[in-house]
RNA sequence: CCGGGUGUAGCGGAGCUGGUACCGCGCGUGGUUUGGGACCACGAGAUCGCACGUUCGAAUCGUGUCACUCGGACCA
């Protein structure tokens, strides 16, 4: 073995520098490549893979809470765009327009979508007529362009993958619900299946949508506890629907405006995977999303009889429904270790003549490198529990993370210096003014990530200005 | 968008007091290997991000532009 060989496929160490490590992974693990135009990613199959995986168990979801999935043109003429004034407002900075048909230029330029809100309402005030035609839940799968001024692979994508879900109902009530009902299938997802603990919480009027009466989120911690929102779902009111003049006849024989909510998770949830299980040896990828659950690695593979048996597990994992790839390619067994550790398979698994001789092989986690020596009587449920035991100690790994790193502030003094020395979130009471909002961010660089839902009375004054303050606010910086 | 850095073969780098390019890894073929990124031999591959300019001559100097990157501003 070769001592000090250069490593080409050498990641930088997180702790060294944060940000070079983590595009290093997206490169090194294959899940994106660049185009010449600055904020448009190429997802490789790798990382393709990851979101239809995510997809898949949203949409799941998605189905068996009532909603249909639809596809909305691209293109918004901007006239539709301009109906609604803080809407308009908050997107028209990075909308991108197409001018011309050919060579001929539009008599109205159109905008690529950066969110479909007006696009549905358009839909809607074509459809909605009675009571009976609520609730509408529609849902979209598909990507918008939003031209920003700085991107990053998955966290900041000028053109990025999202699903984007627009209901109509007939009260308030009903609609609020909605929008909780999303919020909790969101959090429940990032927690069971991404094994990424959030916090549940309320937007201030500062960070809310553009349009938004109220904006619920899900804030994730990163590994450099700086904060990552999740998913974000949007109570509206009846203001677009009055914008839009969406109408409809209740059980009274009245016109009414129904209420409206918007709710959306992006590939942007990939890059919260890789910052918060990703270790310096590469992706650590969560197994309820793995594209690969388990990789079996021939060991000597030359001699008699072991490819066969290697093909011969293969089969039964496949059979037992496990996402599984046999790699009998002529790279030395070392090669696909380190090969498989870069791209975060959750296990794996080798088997050589010694295994085969006693009807074992040894299974190696990628979270921990724990390694074992298993029997093949019984392996697919042998695989099964540690695939569900990574995911055990992934999401526990990053809740610690979360849990130690968030912390209670009594003054806005007290932010700065714990902001400056250790980061993560800080916990304080406010007393709503956006003032106070903006003097935080200003002063101790933190802007408030969300008013949590399970709020706790720290004080009663704000932490900023010493007012009276009845919401408990946590703040951080965010990517 | 403002300020700093970078752009040479698939990747990482050297060359940059001007004379059309070098190294390591990777890649191809053959052989030997195979329980933590194996080894030997031979071979293929880049008009130096792009454009314009200075010059007999530009990877090298100048201007512009695009992309990446680090801060900042902005960002459902």
């Amino acid at each position: 073995m070769a001592e000090n060989k250069k490593q080409v496929e050498q990641i930088t160490d997180m702790e060294q520098d944060f940000a070079k490590w983590f595009t290093d992974v997206c490169k090194k693990a294959e899940l994106i490549d660049y185009t010449s135009v600055k904020g448009l990613f190429i997802m490789r199959p790798y990382g393709y893979a990851v979101w239809e995986n995510m997809q898949h168990i949203l949409d799941t979801e998605f189905k068996k809470t009532g909603h249909e999935n639809v596809y909305l043109p691209m293109l918004i003429p901007e006239s539709l765009l301009q109906k609604e004034k803080d809407h308009v407002q908050g997107f028209a900075p990075e909308c991108a327009w197409v001018t011309h048909g050919g060579t001929d230029e539009l008599e109205e330029r159109l905008c690529i979508r950066p969110t479909s809100e007006t696009l549905f309402c358009e839909h809607y005030h074509n459809i909605i007529h009675s009571y009976r035609d609520l609730p509408k839940l529609y849902n979209q799968w598909c990507s918008v362009l939003r031209w920003e001024k700085t991107s990053r692979p998955f966290l900041r994508h000028r053109e990025f993958l999202w699903q984007e879900g627009h209901t109509m109902h007939a009260t308030a009530e009903e609609a609020i619900a909605e929008t909780e009902r999303m919020l909790n299938v969101y959090a429940d997802f990032c927690e069971n299946v991404l094994a990424m603990p959030v916090t549940r919480g309320l937007k201030t009027d500062k960070e809310k949508f553009a349009g938004a009466e109220r904006t619920y989120c899900v804030e994730c911690m990163m590994h450099d506890k700086k904060a990552l929102q999740g998913g974000t779902s949007h109570y509206f009111g009846d203001g677009f629907a009055k914008a839009f003049d969406i109408t409809f006849t209740d059980k009274d024989n009245k016109q009414a405006y129904p209420h409206q909510t918007s709710w959306g998770v992006s590939t942007r949830l990939i890059g919260g995977i890789i910052m918060t299980h990703g270790d310096n040896n590469g992706l650590v990828l969560p197994p309820r999303i793995a594209p690969i659950q388990v990789v079996v690695i021939p060991v000597a593979q030359h001699k008699d009889g072991v490819l066969d048996a290697n093909r011969a597990v293969f089969a039964r994992l496949q059979e037992a429904g496990l996402r599984v790839k046999m790699d009998d390619s002529d790279n030395s067994p070392g090669w696909k270790f380190a090969e498989y550790e870069m791209k975060g398979v959750p296990i794996r698994l080798e088997l050589g003549p010694k295994d085969i001789e006693n009807n074992q092989c040894v299974l190696v986690r990628r979270d921990s490198g724990e390694k074992s020596f298993v029997s093949l009587d019984g392996l697919e449920d042998t695989i099964k529990t540690l695939l569900d035991s990574i995911h055990d100690g992934l999401y526990a790994k990053a809740k610690k993370n979360l849990d130690d790193n968030t912390y209670a502030c009594a003054t806005l003094e007290e932010v700065k210096e714990k902001m400056a020395t250790r980061g993560g979130f800080a916990k304080t009471m406010w007393c709503g003014d956006e003032a106070c909002e903006i003097r935080m961010k200003e002063e101790a660089g933190v802007s408030s990530r969300c008013i949590p839902l399970h709020q706790e009375h720290l004080g009663d004054v704000c932490a900023v200005c010493g007012k009276p303050a009845t919401k408990m606010v946590d703040w951080g910086v965010a990517y």
